[in-house]
DNA sequence: GTAATCTACAACCAAATGGTTGTAGATGAA
DNA sequence: TTCATCTACAACCATTTGGTTGTAGATTAC
């Protein structure tokens, strides 16, 4: 596992889920205030049901959530989830910059340079 | 495209790479030095055409670079790419923190046109 | 030279993915 | 009640994914 929180499955099914731009579309529209899954469907050039799937991937790695309202069903960003995401998104710039910055040391000053 | 020089194919190749823990451990392991491809398999329980795949994918997706070195093939991270992948998370991490501001303006490329 | 090692790549396979259509159950509106 | 709307979900399909084995080409070691 990545950050303590999530295991290795979870940080798959997280990134797994933004491996896709209507995906990505939708978690940045909900983030505002929620969306009903029809409303959402409107906006995008495919059926009911491939937004339905898409909302249940989200839904699954825990970027959003549903609540219902009527016979509407609210999709939202999941502002705690979110978060978490966030720290793991920081976890993977740290590894990467301090291991970048480590490889530099071992480098000489033209190659850190030529950047 | 969500980042200026990132396409939205290129986002979706990214993440897609980041969605499997073989791969995220190749990628970290690559940042310190490089390794070549049959060193790297003989660190994994799967052959050593499986872990070729891989470092393919994160090949398509620019996060790691192969150059020869006699026989062998070297795997490093790409550090150019590593950099603006980092941009391309605070990116996401700042969309999602900032999400009480207008979302139309930041996502207006990645957006399909409503109807 | 021959043998061992490293890589590339094709062919194949099972499972997952991303889409579709169709059917049925709730709920709200008239 | 009746009708329209919203959702859930199954069945199906084509493509991609992640793995395998096998073969062949370079390169190094002996």
């Amino acid at each position: 596992m990545v950050v303590d929180e999530f295991t290795d499955a979870d940080v798959d099914a997280i990134f797994r889920a933004l491996a896709d731009s209507t995906r990505r579309d939708i978690v940045t529209r909900v983030m505002n205030d929620g969306i009903s899954v029809s409303r959402l469907a409107s906006r995008y050039e495919m059926s009911f049901a491939a937004v339905q799937k898409h909302v249940a991937v989200l839904q699954a790695a825990g970027l959003v959530s549903k609540h219902r309202s009527g016979r509407e069903q609210i999709v939202r960003g999941d502002v705690t989830t979110i978060h978490r995401i966030q720290e793991l998104l920081s976890y993977f710039e740290d590894v990467w910059r301090k291991r970048a910055l480590r490889m530099g040391d071992v480098l000489n000053d033209d190659n850190r340079e030529n950047r």
